[in-house]
DNA sequence: ATGATAGTGATTACCTTTTATCAATAGAGC
DNA sequence: GCTCTATTGATAAAAGGTAATCACTATCAT
């Protein structure tokens, strides 16, 4: 039978924080974000809770080149994302570009795509 | 006063396996392409010289999400890179889209970006 | 309220990639 | 050929991020 799932402070914790941030975030911002509700929160649960969610299809990660892996909710349909090279803040971005397709080869086939802006965020520039 | 640089066998031949690969390469890559040119060459001095060629601006740095850094020549111009979700392949692509600076919100800089696409290659599909 | 057990938290272990170490090797000017 | 020393190669070990361990805690059906 499937894993019978509570409901925790330190989970709703988590997920509160990944609903009111509007860009994703690292497994440390989170946890350091979350500690305010929950104080003896460890990034251990931090690490397990994303991989649930994630599991759950709540949350999704966000891989920025050459950065560690963040993470945000996953109910804010297609979108790509900002990264400061000064701050290294990363912020959502609105839209997408047309013609990423013809990019490619004959032959190919493209199921997915990221693209990553970097530069300097209003705070920085 | 500046280093002085000898020509070794070894970065001769680390320069030759990036020159006759049209894609980039992972580091252990390079190592088992020029060993077929220098059989003793060890990792650490791929490493290392990847470094110095990089500081030089021969080499570039190519970052997959989720994927180690690759490295290829730096005399290719501007592109972006398919990434072959089945083998792994990285390959290059011509050219690039238009309209990227439009995403970003007012007050933000843009100074480079990525784009990687995602999918199956000639071979896998 | 109670008990079975999912979940937690501190810590250790892990894994992969990259760098430091250092004795030995090998370019390059004389 | 002979030095001088930049470079090498084998190895250890760091760095960064993530997962495993295990005793303890807390949820929830009863």
């Amino acid at each position: 039978m499937a894993i019978e799932r509570r409901t925790t402070r330190q989970k709703e914790a988590i997920k509160a924080v990944l609903a009111e941030q509007e860009h994703p975030l690292l497994p440390d911002e989170i946890l350091t974000l979350a500690l305010k509700g929950v104080p003896s929160l460890g990034i251990a649960t931090v690490y397990r809770t994303l991989k649930t969610l994630q599991e759950e299809g709540q949350v999704c990660c966000v891989e920025i080149p050459g950065q560690a892996p963040r993470y945000e909710r996953a109910d804010k349909g297609h979108h790509h994302h900002f990264h400061c090279r000064k701050c290294h803040a990363v912020f959502d971005l609105e839209k997408c570009v047309e013609g990423l397709k013809k990019l490619v080869p004959a032959g190919f086939r493209v199921t997915d795509h990221e693209i990553t802006l970097h530069g300097l965020c209003k705070s920085c520039a």
